[in-house]
DNA sequence: ACCTATTTGTCCGTATGTATG
DNA sequence: CCATACATACGGACAAATAGG
């Protein structure tokens, strides 16, 4: 799992270490089970603070993809596999939106009522 | 087609009724063919300026949903027709997540990253 | 095919608020 | 604080397309 951090970019970096993470479970790059890097582990790599990866662990399990806990880490739920399955039609919609022109707010906005 | 507006939100009331007919659009309440009220019309039932709402149409013609062409008012396009049908999709994409126990958040997240 | 009245979007300018330097 | 630029919202006048007789 490679993870890369814009500091120049207007998200804030927890935001971005979230989806990072996120979008490597979605990959299927992390599946049930697997156990993510330590939040110092993953911090020291990334360069940014302990607490950031924290922040963005914590939201990720709030979502119910990691559990989360002391001693042993951050582990990939049985969700998180579901989200592997899901991505690939989730890109697909992504493709076909961008061929019809529309704008990513747009596409955003639809899922959001739909959900 | 019933729209509303919100006279206290931040968002510009062209944005408002820009998104609120993209919305109907999407969900199949206008299709490919169908002629959207006029401009002066729109802009009565909705206590708005006509510049207002024409500013909104021209926008929707720029993404290509709409021809928008005097004495004729404004046409939905077959783009229109692609977006219902691919806001179907997402609504089924929907259901899915929801049955996988996916949050919403984390599809919001997903579809971000995918765009 | 013609004319005219209505409908409809386009173009002109103006006031107001919001950044930007 | 001031000046400048930009975007939003509004109003009036105009011209093209349409509809009816």
């Amino acid at each position: 799992m490679l993870l890369r951090i814009d500091t120049t970019s207007e998200e804030s970096l927890f935001e971005q270490v979230a989806t990072a993470v996120r979008t490597a479970i979605a990959q299927g790059e992390a599946r049930a089970g697997d156990r993510l890097p330590s939040a110092r582990e993953l911090a020291d790599s990334l360069g940014v603070n302990v607490h950031t990866v924290l922040h963005a662990y914590q939201g990720l399990r709030e979502e119910g993809l990691i559990d989360l806990r002391r001693g042993r880490g951050a582990v990939v739920t049985e969700v998180g596999d579901a989200i592997a399955q899901l991505n690939r039609d989730i890109v697909e919609l992504g493709k076909r939106a961008k061929a019809l022109g529309m704008s990513p707010a747009t596409v955003v906005a639809l899922v959001k009522a739909s959900l």
